[in-house]
DNA sequence: TCTTGACCTTCCAGTGACTGGAGGTTCTAT
DNA sequence: ATAGAACCTCCAGTCACTGGAAGGTCAAGA
């Protein structure tokens, strides 16, 4: 199959799917005209990508999770590892999350939102040392 | 004061500052000796930038802001609806995670976890197609 | 047969927001 | 005088694509 064939199954742009072949993801045949062929291992393997991709795994992990699909010995405790990890950090990154909704919100509760020049949100960004806004600082 | 100690204050990254005189962010003097010279006034739209920016504003949004920050006659309610709108972005990300979470927290329940090379993690993965997990594709 | 248009190819450049490094100048302390 | 820190510019790399130019191939219709 052609690569916008492949592109519909697998649900991944054409633009993608060739640079997943430029960093070695996948390797589809090429035809006698120069098109790559798509065979169904290869389409799996797409699937297998996108799934992944979706799931917030980076192309690293991906590759990682790629050799431990193809090898029939790897165990299931180190797939479950690295899935362990990855929730961990979404887990972080939901917490973040939170807690700058919380001070925006705390912004816009204090923020009076009409056209008088004055505004308690500018008044934060700008210096603020001494609001109610206490976690400032890089994350 | 150099740009070392404009670091210091702000909370910026050297490089960062320097990065973001090139996309005029910010345009501090030069000293004879070729140095940037940051005065007061420099120093408090980096403190600006770097409190926005780790509230999550891009470098579009920071601009915006500052320009809304310097005009003495800037409505509040435009400052607000700024941060409004990116509360709902964060919502929406946090909402993303969420659901990821629940999709890898299940795929870690249904594994066992042990040396077997059997794994419901590499099995969603690979197609999965009529597992319990349904909601794949992109979001 | 010719043409149109869809699909395919490669290659280069851009995104966002930095970060790292090379190679060189200036300042400061000893 | 000299070592080392701090500064300078410029270029390249990060991540995971995405867009576009310029051109080759294929299938269908006139």
């Amino acid at each position: 199959m052609n690569i916008g064939a492949a592109s519909e199954q697998s649900g991944l742009p054409v633009k993608t799917i060739r640079y997943y072949e430029d960093i070695g993801l996948v390797r589809p045949a090429r035809s006698e005209n120069g098109y790559r062929e798509f065979l169904d291992s290869d389409l799996q393997r797409l699937k297998f990508l996108q799934r992944a991709r979706s799931l917030g795994f980076s192309i690293e992990e991906c590759r990682e999770l790629l050799s431990l699909y193809e090898d029939r010995n790897r165990a299931s405790a180190d797939v479950r590892e690295i899935t362990k990890t990855k929730i961990k950090e979404v887990d972080r990154k939901i917490a973040e999350l939170q807690s700058l909704k919380r001070v925006l919100s705390d912004l816009v509760k204090a923020c009076h939102g009409d056209d008088r020049t004055d505004c308690p949100i500018i008044d934060d960004l700008s210096g603020g040392l001494d609001t109610a806004f206490e976690d400032r600082g890089k994350s």
